[in-house]
DNA sequence: CTCATAGGCTAATGGCATTAGCCTATGGGC
DNA sequence: GCCCATAGGCTAATGCCATTAGCCTATGAG
């Protein structure tokens, strides 16, 4: 049987990250979705409650689909490996999809529908400092100084901001240093 | 004589401020300033091109705003003085401010009319890290990982993107800390 | 076979940016 | 002191977008 487009709301939400991906988040519109899904927009009010919630699934399906890379990538590793491996994910992710990074809140902490997401994304980092051996605290600030790091760098790559992209590689491995010699310094 | 409220371009910007202030980056419409200004909104097509270019326009304002504290702060001193106090400026000024900040660009040198202010800001950083004797290469990426700390650590903070407001001051502590060594590491 | 419903559609409302064109006060040149 | 260009306000109109209401049809469960 040919398998009908029944336009769940998964499809929507991907379509969507199609609409962010070439036009960046500002251009994420229910207008365009719907035009890219062959459907006039009122339409997507049976899939989506508002754009709000649409942005905001398209914000965990991002959240996720980093989650599960990130994932994939550490396995297996520990150690200054597994970090260095993991900030090195994180870079890569952003630069495959930049315009999809801007679409990600800041804060998916504070939303139910993200806070699981959030979460888990953040518990990667965390697991992936276990090898450490930090304990409780200690290792909640080795992971928000991580945040920082990676999202600080991803942010400004990502928009373009560096004046030049020259030596960005090296830049990347000096804060990759720095943030090794941190937990280093912290044990 | 009674000064007229002549709504000059630099007054618009004001105004327009003080709604990211409030409302936040998606917030700054035409139609807002119009209104606090008093005026209709096609009114403010005297003053600014577009909605686009007031935007822009706010960035540099906010980017001027910036360089002008940082500077104030960083002045008579140096070395890890000078690193620590502009970053703790950093942090302040986006606490003061988290809405705003969400409002600049991450790209100002993409924009000719931004460019000069973002120049300007990073100049200060540069400026502050001169008496650790860096030549070149090496001052530029010593400029950039501070520009990462700062940048990231501001941004998830002004989001409320930590999970709890808990022991922040000690993570940036940290943060502090650890590019202090990064400092020390180089020369 | 029937009928509830999923999922599409059209029509209508209201907010916003932007453009065109009008109108008035004012201040600089004479 | 007079005259007019212009700065700076206004109304009207267009077009895009989100959102709501209400209609219509095919389909699949009973």
């Amino acid at each position: 049987m040919v398998v009908k487009k029944s336009l769940t709301p998964a499809a929507v939400v991907e379509v969507a990250l199609g609409v962010v991906d070439e036009h960046g988040p500002e251009g994420l519109t229910l207008a365009a979705v719907a035009q890219r899904c062959g459907v006039v927009t009122p339409s997507l009010y049976k899939h989506v409650a508002s754009l709000g919630e649409l942005k905001t699934l398209v914000g965990v399906r991002v959240l996720e689909d980093m989650t599960e890379q990130f994932t994939a990538t550490a396995l297996g590793r520990s150690g200054d490996d597994a970090v260095t491996t993991l900030m090195h994910a994180y870079r890569a992710y952003v630069a495959a999809h930049p315009k999809r990074y801007a679409a990600l809140p800041m804060d998916p902490m504070h939303d139910p529908i993200q806070a699981a997401a959030g979460q888990k994304l953040i518990g990667v980092m965390l697991a992936t400092l276990r090898s450490y051996g930090l304990e409780g605290p200690a290792a909640i600030q080795a992971t928000r100084r991580l945040r920082v790091l990676v999202h600080g760098f991803a942010s400004i790559e990502s928009a373009g901001g560096f004046g030049l992209p020259e030596d960005l590689d090296e830049t990347y491995d000096q804060l990759i240093q720095m943030y090794l010699t941190s937990l280093r310094n912290e044990s």
